[in-house]
DNA sequence: ATCTTCTTTAGAATAATTATAAACAACGAA
DNA sequence: TTCGTTGTTTATAATTATTCTAAAGAAGAT
């Protein structure tokens, strides 16, 4: 159970002011045990259902893309027609079920160190992130 | 210099008559030396200036879709607002420059084998890619 | 309290993609 | 060839995710 505390440090952090909607759509978020896969419509609908209180589909866009430039959230990238955001965001992988639409998460250690034995001049590796896709 | 009976080829193959707006985009798509990365809105542009003639968007994006399912065009995983394709359907992987939203591929002996260590029951794996996010 | 600044919201604007349906072109059989 | 069938092209409309806007409301500092 997170804390409202750690929600209002989290918006802070991120210049946000702490308000009753931010509250909400941290609850969803980060209020859980495992990791969260999620698009902003999937987040939109849980806010109403979770808390009774609804919450303008701007302001929840405006939120995510905050917490994502604060390094709070993960955009996770796959073609999908709607962007993809992981509460996980330490350093992994994920399965993609391309039939079901469904992420899974593959730790680190499932996939092992990946080498990359090549380096463009002038640039420098931000992220290595792999996309295992699966069919039945 | 790839013939255009080879173009034929490809588009019957993908249960597509071989129209002169098709050859038109089969000329900017497949002959050329090297790997092609490209957008809906690159191809379309190309095709007017390349073959001086004029192919509507609806049928860019058809015969593309119609390519990609025959497995002619590979799309690659990556959060834009546009998607994109590569003429390169080996298995491979790509880097991308966030500032100037360019691909550049990575061959797969510049990565090495990537050993995914976990299953999904009733899945099997269908592709493995890498996205290398580069940045200044 | 009050003033300033930030936030919320509904709705409009934008942009990629997909659908529609009428005019047109390829195919195959006679 | 010619004709009939079937597939194709096209402009345009529809759809959908995302971003923008501007007015009304809430948070924060003094």
């Amino acid at each position: 159970m997170t804390s409202k505390r750690e929600f209002i440090e989290k918006l802070r952090n991120s210049s946000l002011r702490p308000t009753k909607q931010r509250i909400n759509i941290c609850e969803v978020l980060f209020n859980r045990d495992e990791t969260f896969h999620f698009t902003i419509n999937d987040l939109f609908n849980l806010i109403k259902d979770k808390t009774g209180e609804k919450v303008s589909l701007a302001t929840v866009y405006n939120t995510v893309h905050a917490f994502h430039k604060k390094g709070y959230l993960k955009e996770i990238p796959i073609n999908s027609n709607q962007t993809y955001f992981d509460t996980n965001v330490t350093d992994h992988h994920h399965f993609f079920d391309v039939k079901e639409e469904k992420l899974i998460d593959l730790k680190n250690e499932d996939v092992g160190p990946i080498e990359i034995q090549k380096s463009i001049p002038g640039k420098k590796i931000k992220s290595v992130e792999v996309l295992v896709k699966l069919e039945d």
